[in-house]
DNA sequence: ACAAATCATCTAATTATTTAGATGATGTTA
DNA sequence: TAACATCATCTAAATAATTAGATGATTTGT
């Protein structure tokens, strides 16, 4: 009985990947520093390095031998991360409906109006490519 | 060392409480058919029942008993439970910012013509209430 | 040169998540 | 009534994910 493993990466993982995705190639101490300081995750050395190397496994980051160290960069785009969970979350929760995502997303974030504005201006623009 | 659990439901939990959304309450053994026909998920009785109580005792979804068997039905709404994955998808990723997710997936998104309509109206909507 | 710091590797442990068979109780059908 | 079907509970096991200390090697600082 195999307990199957996600396509995305977990939380920790993601975590990880922001870090990387902010400034990158960095060494695991660095890694370690900022998941204590911006995630409040005071985890040890070698915790990190063993997440850090399974990432890599999975293909999440790239690594690069520096002196003694490595250092690690994400592979993945953040928009290809986000885009497999929210792909996820659209096939599972709203039966591949887009659409009713982002209304849902809509209704239920705080945006502003020049958040709004800017949201109308890129609906129409694509609006405005669909009808070419 | 303890390994923390997530606050959100896991793949299978979300592909439950999906089912339930989509009709409740029902008996496990319905859970179960409609694991393995919509979501190709063929489980046994004992691990459906076994995930429904460990869903239970998370608090996201009730069961009533119902002669010798159990009713469950979803305790969650869907727009709490996607709020809460987008909400910290958002955190982790976009530094809180909604509209930074809502454009990316309304650029990657499939969205016909009157899809875009709709989210037009929305946001015409939603910026007529902010200016009250 | 020696001590301390840094680093990866190895090994181990905990917990969550998943999966399921055996068992006993209950309900239904022949 | 007996056989069968259905159901929850109990128990067990596999795997992923997480966490970290011990160790040896390398680098740095005194």
């Amino acid at each position: 009985m195999a307990r199957p493993g996600s396509e995305h990466p977990t939380e920790l993982e993601l975590e990880i990947l922001k870090i990387l995705w902010d400034e990158s190639p960095l060494p695991v101490r660095d890694v370690r520093a900022r998941l204590e300081a911006q995630a409040a995750r005071p985890l040890a050395h070698s915790s990190v390095i063993t997440t850090l190397n399974i990432m890599f496994n999975k293909g999440f980051v790239k690594r690069k031998k520096d002196g003694k160290s490595f250092l690690f960069s994400p592979k993945l785009q953040k928009k290809a991360v986000t885009g497999g969970i929210v792909g996820d979350l659209l096939s599972r929760v709203f039966d591949g409906s887009s659409s009713a995502l982002v209304m849902n997303l809509i209704e239920t974030a705080d945006l502003d109006s020049e958040e709004l504005a800017a949201l109308r201006k890129l609906i129409a623009r694509k609006a405005k490519e669909q009808q070419q």
